[in-house]
DNA sequence: ACATTGATTGACCGACTGGTTAAGATGGGA
DNA sequence: TCCCATCTTAACCAGTCGGTCAATCAATGT
């Protein structure tokens, strides 16, 4: 257990990287790679900038630092279903997490985005070992509910597609969203207003039935 | 009929302006704004970086001017649509039209997609005066078939939404999709296999039939 | 108590940024 | 023909970029 015993250095240590990791990521997303200094970065954080860069070695390390840490808790779910399983409950509550993640945490959601805009250079290599496989099996889930008669015939791809636009809109558009409802920001009701349309919409488009009354 | 006759400087003029745009419209995508330096832009155009600040005062106002010369073409269909119309047909279709314009000129749809991700700040003013009231008039329309029992009932402002990023998915995220469908680039027979899937889920998810059988 | 290691930071660097200027090339109307 | 407006372009500017460095500071193991 004495690993747990961390010294005030390491300590000081973590806070600084974590604040760090923070700034980058707001401003990443909101400037873009180019858009984003290291000195506004260091600014953000409250640090001076050669203490930055004396955590993160250069501008791209510390880019890539921010889309590893991004990835993590980002791209998880639909990840224990099975054959067995009904497709539109495990549907229905996959669409609930994503839209729930692009109102509460829109950040990493524009980040990848801009990635993939500017063709992913940095993501490419994580794209192929990570993201290929992962939806490999999905494909192969889906297409077994398909044949089990569960659900419509529909290219698993394109419908994976579907989900991931659907809900990472409301992130990534945001500004758009927001003029086009005529609202400051997102409210609480807003998440299970959308969850609804987009459950409704993509659930039934392929032959299911919504798993939940709609909740007031 | 005299204002046909152009002088040779006016051709000059009109054929830089168009290089210069085509040039910085390439770029302003694919490294955003920050990274699209006027230098690279008068390079990729092939004129000096004088001769290009000339004809467009600073970055800002070139800027502007790729915005301006893109949303004239991009944001057209589904207005002459009326209440009368069969909306499955007239859904179908501007799906169609948002496809192959996602497959064939993704390039506008990612530098709108940029401009929203940073929070719109040169195409806000244009969202409120142009898109506002084009979205209020497509809502009426969609209310208008719901009352008239046509589809089901659905937030139509949602529905937009849902075609808005399914649709240009393909244009924004290329690169993932490509890669998930493992292909080095788009062919002629992806235009319909998208639409029809994004078809399919979505007029059969708001209770309308595909109009159209699978073209093969 | 002290030496050693890691952490902090201001000053600095060459490269590049968006933008200006001024001098010359070009072409059309008189 | 000549003049004048438009166009072209190298040279230049101050400011910022990502990144380095060396001097100083703080904390730790002994």
């Amino acid at each position: 257990m004495q690993e747990k015993q961390q010294t005030k250095k390491e300590l000081t240590r973590e806070k600084n990287q974590r604040l760090i990791l923070a700034a980058a990521e707001k401003l990443f997303a909101q400037l873009g790679y180019d858009g984003a200094s290291m000195s506004k970065i260091a600014k953000e954080a409250a640090l001076p900038k050669a203490n930055v860069l004396y955590y993160f070695k250069n501008k791209d390390n510390l880019y890539e630092a921010v889309l590893d840490n991004i990835l993590g808790e980002w791209n998880l779910g639909l990840d224990n279903a099975s054959v067995d399983d009904d497709p539109a409950s495990v549907l229905y509550h996959y669409i609930k997490n994503k839209v729930i993640l692009a109102v509460e945490k829109p950040v990493p959601s524009r980040l990848f985005a801009s990635e993939m805009i500017r063709g992913a250079p940095y993501l490419q290599e994580y794209l192929k070992k990570s993201t290929r496989p992962w939806i490999q099996a999905k494909y192969n889930l889906i297409q077994d509910w398909i044949a089990a008669g569960k659900m419509d015939k529909i290219d698993p791809n394109h419908l994976l597609f579907a989900i991931w636009s659907t809900t990472q809109y409301y992130a990534d558009f945001q500004t758009e969203v927001l003029l086009v409802l005529d609202k400051p920001a997102y409210e609480q009701q807003d998440v299970s207003a959308i969850t609804q349309s987009i459950a409704q919409i993509i659930l039934k488009g392929v032959g299911l039935q919504l798993p939940e009354p709609i909740a007031q």
